[in-house]
DNA sequence: ATAAACTATATCGTATACAATTATTACTAT
DNA sequence: ATAGTAATAATTGTATACGATATAGTTTAT
């Protein structure tokens, strides 16, 4: 295939961006806490100048927030912020589906299949992580093959904290049931040619996380803050 | 209107920055041209770490390519890459206007029509920058007001690179008054409410770009390497 | 003359040190 | 007790130094 292979190790800088990349996206780090790049660097036993690389990185991909001379912070967003990423997510969502299906249908389905079934397979595993990554993984399906590399780029923009959320709303198993039973429906529309049926049946899918963001994470947030009796208090931004 | 203004400087990292994106705009660093972190620290007076961290967020933005241990290159699309650059343009900047036109009509015609004047006044002032400018400032203008910053976000994902290509592109003035009546007639489809033309006629406006930068950009380097009389040699990216 | 090996230079990746700014705590006066 | 104030600690922003790697130029052997 490719003439040889790269076989360049990683810098320290991409390491610790996945790595802290991915303590987001697992809940290791929650939403809104504050980051210091001095006790990362010590945790990941680097100094602090690939850690700062790594932040500026992630800060682009919106994972978290930097004000001057204070802080890091994941970020921790709003109703409204949630909305209009679920908004966007769906329409880049969409317009990959229809491009990829053009493109090559056979391996969109394919795609979709296998992450269906290491999604089938975490669930039975009972491995919450495995089960958000398979669902990003179903998801990036119609980004990987859509032959646009802009449109790819604009999905990075959003797919981590897409990905984020979907790990602190891994909780009711009543939702479970219904969720993979969508995806069932959008992967059988999409391999049947009925993209406009699966259009209908993703943007339903997709606006779900707004009012479970809501229910799930905001709610019990005010309700703790409301009768003080909150947990460890944490630095937040403001 | 807002409740206290933040005032505070922007960092060196966020100066050199924005100094080496114009640079890369306005044209005096040339496409694929090579850049050296410590001859771009000497050139602005600072050291090399904000410039590291400058040169981290021009590669997000897709100014420029960097190549482990060999150095940073400014971005040079090839025909292909110029074409996708051009459908994701049009995708975000339409979806923008038919949103930015639902939110506040007024004030989007006001916003295009300030920018048409700044373009009159730039190319009467044979200031072909500021015209530029102008016409870059024109079409945001459809995202300012979109009312979704994820796809403000989308779009600046690529719109350093429009503007830069743009730059090269305002050569032939035969070009200039068919371009300038573009804009009028987009114009007046938009405060007129007729979408459906506005998008027609951007889309050829904006489509207009890809064999421009063949014939104006691409020609003339491959004209020169086949002869092997191209100016001085510069270091390029492979 | 050509190709291979070696040296020198340029460049990046990382660590460390210090300065500037912000938040927190302790303290004092009312 | 509360508001204001000064001291302390924590944190980021920037500069500098050093090592690692890739490129270019030079030399040498065939």
């Amino acid at each position: 295939m490719h003439p040889l292979t790269p076989l360049r190790g990683p810098s320290l800088a991409a390491l610790a961006a996945a790595r802290i990349r991915d303590a987001i996206i697992t809940g290791e780090l929650a939403l809104g806490e504050a980051l210091s790049e001095d006790r990362l660097a010590s945790a990941l036993g680097i100094s602090r100048t690939p850690v700062r690389e790594a932040l500026t990185a992630l800060q682009m991909q919106g994972l978290i927030t930097t004000q001057p001379q204070r802080g890091s912070f994941v970020f921790d967003p709003t109703e409204e912020e949630m909305a209009e990423l679920c908004e966007f997510r769906l329409v880049v969502e969409t317009r990959a589906m229809w491009l990829s299906h053009a493109r090559d249908r056979i391996r969109l389905v394919e795609e979709l299949e296998a992450a269906q079934a290491r999604m089938d397979a975490a669930i039975a595993a009972g491995d919450r992580i495995g089960w958000a990554a398979a669902d990003a993984a179903l998801h990036e399906a119609f980004l990987t093959n859509c032959g646009n590399q802009f449109l790819v780029q604009a999905y990075q923009l959003i797919s981590g904290r897409i990905s984020a959320v979907r790990t602190r709303l891994l909780g009711p198993p009543d939702n479970q049931s219904r969720s993979v039973e969508e995806h069932r429906e959008i992967i059988r529309a999409v391999a049947g040619g009925q993209l406009m049926q699966a259009e209908t049946i993703l943007a339903a899918h997709v606006m779900q996380m707004r009012p479970r963001y809501r229910t799930i994470v905001l709610a019990p947030r005010l309700a703790a803050e409301a009768g003080r009796a909150g947990g460890p208090r944490v630095r937040r931004a403001r």
